[in-house]
DNA sequence: CGACGTGTTGATTCCTGTCAATACTCGTGG
DNA sequence: CCACGAGTATTGACAGGAATCAACACGTCG
């Protein structure tokens, strides 16, 4: 068995210390709204590759995403496999008010989950505005990326595609560019597979245009998995998107 | 100028008598939380094909679908256009919360809105929890289905795009099938070009595959817009999703 | 070292897009 | 009444981009 960090990491976090609690579904919650939810949370961390739930399955608990990546998707009979959402720290898992998941979640790097029991979680959520109101903006915010993403999947090429997906990491993992230097680096914590999922491609694709945007220029390669890019503004343009758009937003 | 069916609807509603009272944002409100909603509505009738409103305008107001067919949608610089939502009497127009819209809404057949301007609705949200619960459980069911559709445009086939189309046309429209008669028949609101649109395809492939489908006996025409279904089972294979799956959830 | 997971690269196929010509439908106006 | 035109839909020929099938390279771990 391998040695992974959350056999180092605390069985649990105090909410004032929690690395997401500007961004996650409690974000809103006042002292004595945090206390019920800390009363009612547990913590538990998932393996890279192993599974959180299962399409199908009950769904016990919901919880947000403290560390690592998660990812939502659908499979077909055959096989075909479409990833439908890329949950990052903050992100929300589980859909309260259904029993069943839609979706198969499972763990893309190590996870760590700060958890709840759906049940109580419910009752909390008719119970405290803020909660509510925290993830109604958090339902509305995921319903507009998945628009863009849906545009992404029906219209972009295959290289807009990846493109669109780097600019997308980077975003996310706030290593906005600086007005003054224009280059980003950041790791990629998802294989080619995982990529080929979120984009609708095959993973053969999507090696190939990324080592066609590395011939190009637009970016570059360190140990497959890390990129740099050295003109962002050139990456943006290869998306697709409007030059402007994604930086008025 | 061409005389349209809206200039004989009435310029309002009793709001007990609105057939969309039991699905739209407001299917949760009390007799008191209504007639605050009553107070601030309007309704305004769009001819097909109008804009009701354009990506990065400020959006004013927000409102509920009550007649009629909308569409949410995406264009790239290029022309490239994706539709990413498909609106039906009952669903929600515009976002609270945010100023401006990410998206270009457009009528498909005439549209009547119920419409609240956006800021006094906004604060109604804040109020009633009937409100906002409605509106939570909403966005989620948007998001739900933004992501099966996500599966259909990264993963499915013409022909499974197709099928799946007329499968969700049939269902929205709630025109089940029977258990004793398996056929059901009805009417696309859209053209060939917004199916594509929709789709993530081009209208030739659209047109194509309908007809394909049409000489592999799963479905008739008629008047190229009306949709005869003999064997519903065989279109859900169509779909190339679980044969049960659409049934059960 | 060998096995496995991951990633790259090549040859080929085929589905869908593109370009183009031709019907069909429905109003409008001569 | 028929001709005309605009919008919608069908159909064909062809091209191209991504999928598929297959071989091979790289790094890590046992």
């Amino acid at each position: 068995m391998k040695i992974i960090a959350s056999q180092f990491t605390p069985a649990s976090i105090d909410c004032n210390e929690c690395p997401i609690k500007h961004r996650a579904v409690c974000a809103y919650c006042e002292k004595s709204e945090m206390a019920l939810l800390e009363a009612m949370k547990s913590y538990k961390t998932y393996a890279a590759g192993d599974p959180i739930i299962f399409a199908g399955d009950k769904m016990a608990f919901v919880g947000s995403v403290v560390f690592g990546v998660a990812r939502l998707s659908q499979t077909m009979e055959d096989g075909r496999k479409q990833m439908v959402g890329l949950l990052l720290p903050s992100d929300f898992v589980g859909r309260p008010g259904r029993a069943y998941s839609a979706f198969d979640v499972e763990a893309t790097t190590e996870v760590t989950l700060c958890r709840f029991e759906r049940k109580p979680f419910e009752k909390l959520l008719r119970d405290i505005p803020n909660l509510r109101e925290r993830m109604l903006e958090m339902a509305l915010d995921e319903l507009d990326a998945a628009r863009e993403w849906m545009l992404l999947l029906g219209r972009k090429t295959a290289r807009e595609k990846i493109a669109s997906l780097l600019t997308i990491i980077a975003r996310r993992q706030n290593i906005l560019p600086d007005a003054a230097k224009n280059e980003v680096s950041f790791d990629l914590s998802l294989t080619r597979e995982a990529m080929s999922e979120y984009l609708g491609l095959t993973l053969e694709t999507v090696s190939r245009q990324i080592n066609a945007l590395r011939k190009d220029g637009v970016i570059k390669l360190e140990k497959k998995r890390h990129v740099i890019v050295n003109d962002f503004a050139r990456l943006l343009e290869e998306t697709g998107d409007d030059a402007d758009g994604g930086f008025l937003a």
